[in-house]
DNA sequence: GCCGTTTTCGGCCCGACTGTTTTCAGTCG
């Protein structure tokens, strides 16, 4: 059923946005999804809208050029009302459908759906029954005591109400998962090494790779179920422990010195598998399979897979399995295969096409870290890494690393310490010493040089060809707008001893947007001079973001995965990368530094045409 | 609002928890 939406779906996808169009309509259909929340409509509309939302969100597909071609429609989830607005939008930048919903709600409610425990029905009573518009109408009705009397709110809940905007306003920010994921498998091993516990793992958008997450969900199995409440008791005291914010017989609640919240659910064994994918999400993944699962008459829930006539008979109680025999739950692949299904890595579950590409038996083979060969983006403290190249070149042989490149700064990066073109060229002479001396690993003298502002490269042409290897990156200005952006990036892509263009956008998470770059155009520049695209590891980088590196591969170009590492120890966090390209799709033949050291010489003298 | 190889109308994923209730509505993930 899902056959010609996929096959669609793949030529779509070698059309690539510009990303604010999309951003844009992504967060007017969350809009107009509130709107419909609030209003109190029929909540499918607000889930039909929020899905377009959704779908605009994760597409590579060029809105604008859809809207051209009529070929909108053919979106799974884009309706004619949707189309309508799109189309709209797209032309003259507004959408008067839109604004028409919009004006029939006051903009300052659709931001108290931000408070956790305040819903929409609340809302719309809140200001239907006392006139309260924005957070300041709320918080003065909470303090006058306005909202008592007001069916089904009592003290408890203006309480709840208080808290959570009490919690909105502290609210820490989401967590990168540098720091999360250190803590969580940190916990898990614990976990594990606990006497009672069978099983342990970290779920949620942790594992699914997302770049930021909320807070961390573990799922840990026991033989019987009254095993649960010791777990509990030990875990609220691990080390890492701070504060705890509940504890009960099967699920617990901490959170640890850096602010990180937690939150264990400890099940039987049987049902591990299924309450793993239940809170591994995404919640779009898993509406989808359990849309499956009533198709094959069964049932899909936290607690397993259940034929439909099984299921209604069996006895159900609160915080326990059913009492009907799973058709299947112990693990996950044994759920997906069930549904008839390959199993599905948690990075491809964000229903971004996984699913339908696992009917058809389409998932791609995607990369491991074990592919990688080499890493072509590093430094010494030749500029402002930390270790030697020898040092460097050891990290990377024990990583098994066939290849290592050295990629100091250039000469502007003078914070970086860059390098003159005179000690640049002494240290070539130095890499090339060491890698003699070497065995097992060879290294590759390299550059990363600066993207100047308007395209031009930090060495002449003269010098970059005594390198084995070039990366060029974007340091500064990066805040140009589109065209002088990408007018800078295709420049460095067009020169011939440009090999890769490192953290393409300059973008740091939560920090910094980057360089809003025409992605259509650099894809299509890169893939026909053969200049790869890098997936920077570090954090906060990690730049190509997934979606992006999901278009560019489409658009046939090459990857690079890189950690831009400063010390020994930051060649690790390739596996940051490698989350990031498996949540793009990409399979190891995507990736430059899969392939063997004279494979990839070999593409090297391609470029440059001798 | 969106969708369709049993449907162009009538469905649309599921359970836990909380608070306000006396059988349920709202919120959350």
């Amino acid at each position: 059923m899902y056959q010609e939406k996929t096959n669609f779906f793949h030529q779509i996808i070698r059309i690539i946005p510009p990303m604010s169009l999309n951003e844009d309509l992504e967060k007017l259909f969350q809009t107009l999804a509130a709107i419909m929340d609030i209003r109190g409509e029929n909540t499918f509309k607000a889930i039909a809208f929020s899905k377009v939302a959704r779908v605009l969100s994760s597409t590579t597909a060029d809105i604008r050029e859809l809207v051209e071609t009529d070929r909108l429609k053919e979106i799974e989830g884009i309706g004619p009302s949707s189309q309508k607005i799109i189309e709209d939008y797209v032309k003259t930048g507004k959408s008067s459908d839109f604004e028409e919903v919009a004006a029939s709600v006051p903009p300052g409610l659709i931001l108290l759906l931000g408070i956790p425990g305040l819903g929409p029905k609340t809302i719309a009573q809140c200001w239907k029954e006392r006139n309260i518009t924005c957070l300041e109408d709320l918080v003065k009705a909470i303090e006058q005591g306005k909202l008592a009397g007001l069916k089904g709110i009592g003290e408890k809940k203006i309480e709840t109400i208080k808290q959570g905007i009490a919690m909105r306003e502290s609210a820490g920010q989401r967590i990168g998962i540098v720091l999360a994921t250190p803590v969580a498998k940190g916990l898990v091993q614990r976990l594990r090494e606990l006497p009672l516990v069978r099983a342990a793992e970290f779920a949620g958008s942790l594992r699914r790779g997302k770049e930021t997450i909320g807070d961390v969900d573990l799922v840990c199995a026991v033989k019987k179920e009254s095993d649960g409440p010791k777990i509990s008791e030990a875990f609220v005291k691990f080390p890492e422990v701070q504060r705890v914010l509940g504890q009960g017989t099967t699920k617990a609640s901490i959170v640890t010195e850096r602010g990180l919240q937690v939150d264990l659910r400890i099940v039987p064994e049987e049902n591990f598998g299924a309450t793993l994918l239940y809170f591994t999400g995404s919640k779009d993944h898993n509406v989808k399979l359990r849309g499956i699962a009533l198709d094959k008459e069964m049932t899909l829930n936290e607690w397993g897979l259940y034929r439909l006539s099984e299921y209604d008979k069996a006895e159900k109680k609160s915080g326990a399995a059913p009492a009907a025999r799973p058709v299947a739950s112990k693990t996950e692949k044994e759920i997906y295969a069930a549904l008839g299904l390959p199993y599905i890595v948690s990075e491809l579950r964000e229903d971004r096409g996984e699913i339908e590409a696992a009917e058809a038996g389409k998932l791609p083979k995607l990369i491991e870290q074990s592919d990688i060969r080499g890493d072509l983006h590093t430094h010494t403290n030749a500029s402002d890494g930390q270790g030697t190249i020898e040092e460097m070149a050891q990290a990377a042989l024990a990583l098994g690393y066939e290849y290592l490149c050295i990629t100091d700064h250039s000469k502007s990066s003078v914070i970086a310490n860059g390098l003159s073109v005179e000690r640049l060229l002494k240290h070539i002479q130095e890499i090339h010493r060491v890698s003699d001396k070497l065995k097992g690993i060879t290294l590759l003298a390299g550059s990363e040089v600066d993207i100047l502002v308007d395209g031009r490269l930090d060495f002449e042409d003269a010098i970059l060809k005594e390198l084995d290897f070039v990366v060029a990156s974007p340091h500064v200005s990066l805040k140009q707008d589109a065209q002088k952006a990408t007018d800078r990036i295709l420049r460095a892509i067009e020169n011939r001893y440009v090999n890769v263009i490192g953290h393409p956008t300059g973008r740091l998470i939560q920090k910094r947007e980057g360089l809003p770059l025409n992605f259509s155009a650099v894809y299509k520049a890169a893939a026909q001079s053969g200049t790869a695209l890098e997936i920077n590891s570090s954090y906060p980088r990690l730049d190509l973001n997934d979606i992006q590196a999901r278009g560019a591969i489409a658009a046939g170009v090459a990857l690079t995965i890189d950690t831009d590492a400063h010390n020994t120890e930051g060649l690790a966090d390739i596996s940051y990368g490698i989350q990031v390209a498996k949540r793009a799709w990409v399979t190891a033949k995507d990736v430059m530094n899969t392939r063997s050291l004279a494979e990839l010489k070999k593409w090297v003298k391609k470029k440059r045409g001798n």
